[in-house]
RNA sequence: GCCGCUGUGGCUCAGGGGUAGAGCAAUUCACUCGUAAUGAAUAGGUCGUGAGUUCAAUUCUCACCAGCGGCUCCA
C-alpha cells in the first residue's frame, strides 16, 4: 500500500479526484469544456467552461456524481496516441481546450490519455488504479480563474476540493481548516477592535483604531530605535511629487497604472501632475544628492517611516495585508560595490532580527526574485545589467546558508530583489520583507561619488524593509498569535479586575502606577461579577488579568491570571511588575 | 479589473410584497467573592446606497458601494 504521506503518491490520489470531479460534471453537464486539473497543495482543482456558472446545489449534486462514480469501481487505463490521433478524439468531442493544450505539447513529447468508463483525458498521469480507491472527498469552493492564467485570456470557473484516503482524515483536515480561519486577521482584528473599515472612505483604506494604532506604534518605534543602532539616518520626504520625479525613476512608464494621479496629464499640463508616491526612492534619494560625496562618506544608510499610495485594482484588496495606503518601514542604502554584500548580509541579518523577535521566523520562505528577459515593457535597463545584478545577487545568497527559491519575473522593475515570504491563515503567500539590489536607479538620478582616483561613479543602492510594511505585519502577528499579541506589544497589557465596586478605587490606583512605570493596563470598572469581566478579557486575548480585592490573599498583592501560565496566585505587587517588566524586556513569547 | 458569494440594530443570526424579530452586547435599577454567563426593566434598525416594477418594496429587477473566497497583479 502506497504512503498518503509520500507527496507524489498523494499528488497522484488527488490528481485522480480531480478526474473524478470532472467525470461528474462531464455528466451531470455535458456541454462543459474541460480546461486543466491539477493536483496542488492540499488538495486538487479542475478549471471548466461553461456558460452558465455553477451554483453552490450543482456542488452538492456533482458531489453525488463523484461518489456515484467511485461506488462503480471504475478501472482507470492509460492510452498512449499518436498527436494528430490525440488532436482528432479531443476535437471530435469539441474539447477545443485539450486541443490547444496538445498544440502546446513539445515535439516528440509522448501524448498520454486517462480513462474510465465513458471519460477520457488527456493527462500525462500517473493515476490510480480505480477510481473507488478514492475514499474521502470533499469539494471545497467555486471561484473563477483565468485559462493559462493570463487575464488576457477567458475567465473559467473553477471547483476546488481535496481528498484523503480515509474520511478520519478528511474530517481532522476540514477541522484544522476550520480551526486556522478563527485566526483570520479580518474577524478578529476587528473583533477585538484594532481596525475597521467604512464603506464611504474605500476599499484598501482602514481605520487604525486605539488599539490597533498602538501596537503599530510600539513596532515603529522598535523598528526606528533599531536601525538608529544599525547606523540608519531618518529622513521624512513628501508623499507627492510632480509627475517629473517619476519620469527619471521610471515609475511614469513602468508603475503609473499603480499611481494615484492628481490632475489630468492631458487637461491640466504637465506641471500640474502630482502624483501620490508609490515608493520613497526617489524622494529619500534626494537626501543624497545634496552635496558631493566620497567614497569614504559610503555606505550611507537612510530609514524612512514611510506612507505609500498604491492604487491596487479594486478585487486585490484584503483586510490589512492588501491595501491602497500603507505604512513601510522603508530604507535606501547607498554604498560601493566592494561594499554590496556586507550591506546585503547586513539587511538581511535586520530583516530576520526582526522576524524572530515577532516570532515570525519559523514562518517565513525565502524567494530570489528575477527579472523576465522576455517581458521588458516590465523593467528598466538592459540585458547585460539584469544579469550582473542577478549574479552579484547570486553570490552573496550562496555565502548564506538559506534555503530559497527562484521566482522568475518577479522582481521590481529596477532591479532584482530577494523576498521573505509568509503564508495568511488561508494558505495564500505574501511578501512580508523585501531586500532588492538596484545598479540603475542611481544613473537615473545622477548619484555619484568621488572614488580614490577622483573619477566620478555611481553607486549601488539597496532597497529594503526591515519589517515590512506595518498594516501587513500587524496582520500576520495577529493571525500568527490568534489575537493574544506578545507582552511587549499587546495594546493593553493588563487589565485590572476590582473583585466588586468597593474595590474600584484600589484598582484605579494600581493602574495609576502601573502607567507611570509604562505599562498599558486597563481597569474594568463594570459593577458585574468576577466571572464575567474574567470571560471578557479571556475573549478579549488579554495577556494578563489581575484580580484585585480577593478577601482570600493579603492587602498589598493580587490575583494573577496570565493567558499563557493560567492561575498564577496571589503576588505581591512589586513582583507582579518585576514580572512584567521580565517579559516585556525579553520578549518573550 | 475578472469569476462567484454576501450585506437586516455594536456582534451572531431569523424572517419575508402589506413599512421588522431573537440571543448576546449597551443603558438603568437591584444583587455583590469566583472563572462561558445574577435578576428585572429600558433603549436601539429609514433592513448597504440609488433607481425601476407595483396600489404597496426591507423582500422582486437593475446599477452602484462595501465585505469575503479565488484569478490576474503586488509590500
Amino acid at each position: 500500500m502506497s504512503d498518503f504521506n509520500d507527496a507524489e503518491y498523494r499528488n497522484t490520489f488527488r490528481h485522480t479526484t480531480s478526474h473524478i470531479l470532472a467525470h461528474a460534471v462531464k455528466r451531470l453537464f455535458p456541454e462543459t469544456l474541460l480546461a486543466i486539473g491539477p493536483a496542488i497543495e492540499n488538495g486538487f482543482y479542475y478549471d471548466f467552461d461553461r456558460e452558465k456558472s455553477f451554483t453552490e446545489s450543482d456542488l452538492t449534486a456533482i458531489e453525488e456524481e463523484m461518489q456515484r462514480i467511485i461506488k462503480e469501481h471504475l478501472p482507470i487505463e492509460r492510452k498512449v496516441m499518436g498527436r494528430e490521433e490525440a488532436k482528432k478524439l479531443m476535437a471530435d468531442r469539441g474539447e477545443t481546450y485539450k486541443v490547444e493544450l496538445i498544440d502546446d505539447l513539445p515535439e516528440g513529447a509522448e501524448i498520454s490519455f486517462y480513462q474510465q468508463g465513458d471519460f477520457i483525458d488527456l493527462c500525462a498521469g500517473p493515476h490510480l488504479e480505480n477510481t473507488a480507491q478514492v475514499r474521502a472527498f470533499k469539494l471545497t469552493q467555486l471561484a473563477g480563474a483565468y485559462w493559462k492564467g493570463s487575464e488576457k485570456n477567458r475567465m473559467l470557473q473553477r471547483i476546488y476540493g481535496t481528498s484523503f484516503t480515509d474520511k478520519k482524515e478528511l474530517k481532522q483536515f476540514l477541522a484544522a481548516q476550520e480551526e486556522a480561519r478563527k485566526r483570520d486577521h479580518n474577524k478578529l482584528g476587528r473583533e477585538l477592535g484594532l481596525f475597521t473599515t467604512v464603506d464611504y472612505i474605500g476599499q484598501g483604506l482602514p481605520i487604525m483604531l486605539p488599539k490597533g494604532a498602538k501596537v503599530l506604534q510600539i513596532l515603529q518605534r522598535f523598528v526606528e530605535d533599531e536601525e538608529a543602532r544599525r547606523g540608519y539616518q531618518i529622513t521624512k520626504t513628501p508623499f507627492m511629487a510632480k509627475s517629473d520625479l517619476y519620469k527619471i525613476s521610471g515609475h511614469w512608464d513602468h508603475y503609473r497604472d499603480g499611481m494615484f494621479i492628481l490632475g489630468d496629464p492631458d487637461k491640466d499640463g504637465e506641471e500640474e501632475v502630482l502624483a501620490l508616491r508609490p515608493m520613497t526612492c526617489p524622494f529619500q534619494f534626494q537626501a543624497y544628492l545634496t552635496k558631493t560625496r566620497s567614497y569614504r562618506d559610503l555606505p550611507i544608510r537612510y530609514g524612512e517611516t514611510s506612507t505609500l499610495f498604491r492604487n491596487e485594482s479594486s478585487g486585490e484588496m484584503h483586510g490589512l495585508i492588501r491595501v491602497r495606503q500603507f505604512t513601510i518601514s522603508e530604507g535606501h542604502i547607498v554604498c560601493l560595490p566592494e561594499q554590496l554584500e556586507q550591506e546585503f548580509k547586513a539587511s538581511l541579518e535586520l530583516a530576520q532580527f526582526m522576524l524572530t523577535t515577532l516570532g515570525l521566523a519559523e514562518d517565513v520562505s525565502y524567494r530570489f526574485s528575477k527579472w523576465d528577459p522576455n517581458n521588458t515593457e516590465k523593467f528598466i535597463g538592459s540585458a547585460e545589467q539584469w544579469d550582473s545584478a542577478q549574479t552579484a545577487m547570486q553570490n552573496i545568497l550562496d555565502h548564506t546558508d538559506m534555503d530559497y527559491t527562484v521566482g522568475d519575473g518577479e522582481a521590481a522593475f529596477y532591479g532584482p530583489k530577494l523576498d521573505i515570504q509568509i503564508r495568511n491563515v488561508f494558505g495564500k503567500e505574501d511578501t512580508l520583507i523585501t531586500i532588492q539590489l538596484d545598479f540603475q536607479l542611481a544613473e537615473r538620478f545622477e548619484m555619484e561619488y568621488i572614488d580614490r582616483d577622483g573619477s566620478k561613479k555611481h553607486p549601488f543602492i539597496i532597497h529594503r524593509t526591515s519589517i515590512g510594511c506595518y498594516e501587513r505585519t500587524l496582520a500576520l502577528l495577529i493571525e500568527k498569535y490568534a489575537g493574544a499579541l506578545p507582552l511587549w506589544m499587546a495594546p493593553e497589557q493588563a487589565r485590572i479586575l476590582p473583585i466588586s465596586e468597593k474595590h474600584l478605587d484600589e484598582a484605579r490606583a494600581l493602574a495609576d502606577k502601573m502607567r507611570l512605570l509604562g505599562f498599558r493596563v486597563e481597569v474594568d470598572g463594570r459593577d458585574e461579577k468576577i466571572g464575567k469581566k474574567i470571560r471578557e478579557a479571556r475573549m478579549d486575548r488579554l495577556q494578563y488579568m489581575l484580580v484585585l480585592g480577593d478577601k482570600e490573599i493579603e492587602s498589598g498583592t493580587v490575583a494573577v491570571r496570565s493567558r499563557r501560565d493560567g492561575e498564577l496566585g496571589a503576588m505581591p505587587v512589586g513582583d507582579l511588575l518585576a514580572k512584567l517588566q521580565r517579559e516585556v524586556d525579553d520578549k518573550v513569547n
